[in-house]
RNA sequence: GGUCCCGUAGCUCAACUGGAUAGAGCAUCUGCCUUCUAAGCAGACGGUUUCGGGUUCGAGUCCCGACGGGAUCACCA
């Protein structure tokens, strides 16, 4: 244990002055200020009506109740009602001493112990800013589920950052989380890269090219692409109209032939499926160990496609749903504002519809206990949720109001969308090993890392590699487009991830150098510049737990930056170890270890690891 | 055409959910390493928040309209 912790906690003098204050500090204002203005004004105001805020720098106070709104309930002008208000708060038995008038904002000031009582308080817990295991309900998160016919790109990447962030943010919010993903093993996807694999693949395998499997499908099924379009053009040149030649293509009619095959269990059809999604499976592997993520369970489409095959066949014999002459099933959902959606094709097999159907009864069915499920999928494809979540609540599941679709936005390259035809996906693989390449030169250029055996470097090139990637992908807003530029490459100075490691490499640093210099007494009064860090450290809680509510990492990664540019600016300007007066160490002490201990849990809570050297 | 999302500095993104003088990074320019890690710090430059109305003490944020960009409305997943 560090000498500030115990030294501080043990045995003496650390009696804060307001010890059972549960409610955050935000909290507690508003009903000071409520029972404040009834002493004021002689009438009643709800404490939620009184707006609390952070006083901005450039005022004196450490918070602001904007008194505007409450006028109309004092009968006076703002300026008045707020100082009336200040009067009344500072006879209240509270932190708040003393207070001054802008307009109508009211800048309370706090006494001066309030914030070290605070450092030494809640802020020293090794849960600060989280709740305990269990404490919230049982949620489980999708997120992924790639189609097994090409290998992952940036696209990928985000999805399954954001999906593994939330988790774990809901996680540190007392959820019980299940991390799933669906593997989409099934479908005419899938079958054209196994008539392409027959057609031209002469037998070649992962072991035989070296290519990494998903890599090795996905050539197969861009194959089957160039021959499909070349087959079309050629019927299109022999007189065919273009739309019946799309069609009609042999090597088409090839690939539903397959589905039909594999749907009716032959043999030679599911054995070749089966060697060919296992070798997509152990790429795919690969790629996820060194993204960093991972699973509680999988969800294969080829099992949950039949139950939602029998789900729809119920809904028809209820008259849910409708059959077309020619045998297919739709749902009409023109009254509701929407289309009519086909759910199972003359033929009788099945699409993307039917098994989500069957794939979200039977999550509920595995977990009983299940609050809700969050499906992190593109915006793209929020009509289907729209769609699936209304065709639940049709067939009468009442599961149907417990499911969210956690939309994001695309990536976009300089050229607009990525389009594996032209060539300008950006392979999730390539992508991470020029990250980790980025790190490793530059570190290797200023020496950093000296004396560090190889695997040791490789780890911080790694950790510092995808962080600036992980960083990049998720500090924006996850419901907004957003922009990558390949040839501009991802920073690693400046608002990046890179930069926040470092300064908690440094935060870190100090620590490991403190261990050896005991100093014994009470911490100093925080200054201005310390104000910065301390609200930011205050504020953590809130953004955790916002950012679940909201299912946005980006807050957090916000956050982070926000505390680490406040920090650094602090490094630089303020020595901590070289500081003239024991108790003023003591605080920049304090306040390094609240940073680095919050950075750690904030950033991991992101999917990024640190590194304790850079 | 219907529905949904977005529009903030040259570029990439923020803005505590309606609060005070809209902030960062990149790029360009100027300083700072004999000092706890310079992947850093400080400063300069850069804005009619696409445009026009409305709501009110107060609007980048809310409502209406226009313009611009994206997605979607598949017997692909």
């Amino acid at each position: 244990m560090r000498w500030w912790l115990c030294s501080l906690h043990d045995g003496r003098s650390f009696s804060p002055k307001y010890p059972t204050l549960k409610m955050r500090l935000d909290q507690n204002l508003q009903q000071m200020a409520s029972a404040a203005f009834e002493t004021a004004f002689g009438r009643p105001i709800d404490a939620k009506d009184v707006s609390v805020q952070k006083t901005r720098k450039e005022f004196a106070g450490d918070r602001t109740i904007v008194c505007f709104p409450l006028a109309r309930h004092s009968q006076c002008a703002p300026d008045a009602t707020a100082h009336k208000l200040g009067e009344a708060m500072v006879h209240l038995d509270g932190p708040v001493q003393g207070f001054n008038v802008v307009k109508g904002f009211l800048n309370l000031e706090l006494e001066a112990s309030y914030w070290q009582d605070w450092l030494l308080g809640e802020a020293s817990s090794p849960n600060y800013g989280i709740q305990p295991a269990g404490s919230a309900p049982h949620v489980m998160v999708e997120y992924s589920s790639p189609n097994t016919n090409k290998p992952l790109h940036l696209g990928h990447l985000r999805n399954n950052f954001l999906g593994h962030s939330v988790s774990r943010i809901l996680e540190a919010n007392g959820h019980t989380v299940t991390k799933v993903q669906i593997i989409n093993d099934r479908g005419i996807h899938i079958c054209k890269s196994m008539v392409a694999w027959r057609k031209f693949g002469d037998g070649e395998t992962p072991e035989s090219s070296g290519l990494k499997g998903d890599k090795l499908v996905g050539k197969y099924y861009v194959a089957f692409d160039k021959a499909y379009k070349e087959e079309v053009r050629g019927l299109v040149q022999d007189g065919m109209s273009e739309k019946e030649a799309e069609a009609s293509a042999p090597i088409l009619m090839e690939a539903q032939d397959t589905l039909r095959l594999w749907e009716g269990g032959d043999g030679d059809t599911v054995s070749l499926w089966k060697t060919m999604n296992s070798w997509v499976y152990a790429g795919f592997e690969t790629t996820y160990a060194t993204m960093g993520v991972e699973f509680d369970k999988l969800y294969y489409e080829s099992d949950t496609y039949l139950t939602g095959k029998e789900r729809v066949l119920e809904g028809l014999e209820k008259g849910i749903f409708e059959k077309t002459e020619d045998g297919a099933v739709w749902i009409d959902l023109t009254n509701d504002g929407l289309d009519r959606k086909l759910l199972l094709r003359k033929d009788g097999t099945t699409v993307y519809m039917t098994q989500d159907i069957g794939t979200a009864l039977l999550r509920f069915q595995d977990c009983p206990d299940l609050d809700r499920q969050v499906y992190t999928v593109g915006n793209e494809q929020e009509y289907h949720f729209k769609v699936l979540f209304l065709i639940l609540s049709k067939l009468g599941y009442e599961q149907a109001d417990r499911c969210h679709h956690l939309s994001y936005g695309m990536v976009e390259l300089p050229e607009g969308k990525m389009k594996s035809r032209e060539g300008t996906v950006v392979d999730a693989d390539d992508l991470m090993a020029e990250m980790f390449g980025i790190a490793r030169d530059i570190a290797q250029e200023a020496g950093k890392l000296d004396g560090l055996d190889e695997e040791e470097q490789n780890s911080v090139f790694q950790r510092v590699g995808l962080s600036a990637l992980k960083y990049y992908l998720l500090k924006v807003d996850p419901k907004k487009n957003m922009m990558f530029d390949p040839k501009a490459s991802i920073d690693f100075y400046g608002n990046t991830g890179p930069f926040i490691l470092f300064n908690y490499v440094r935060g870190r640093s100090i620590l490991r150098k403190a261990e050896t210099e005991p100093v014994s007494g009470g911490i100093a009064c925080p200054e201005a510049d310390e104000m910065d860090l301390i609200g930011l450290l205050h504020d953590f809680p809130e953004v955790i737990e916002e950012s679940a509510i909201t299912y946005n990492p980006s807050l957090l990664a916000n956050w982070c930056y926000d505390i680490t540019k406040a920090y650094s600016s602090y490094y630089q300007d303020h020595s901590i170890l070289g500081a003239d007066d024991d108790q003023v160490i003591a605080l920049r002490l304090v306040i390094t270890e609240r940073f680095t201990r919050c950075l750690h849990l904030g950033m991991n809570l992101l999917g990024i690891s640190l590194p304790e050297r850079m």
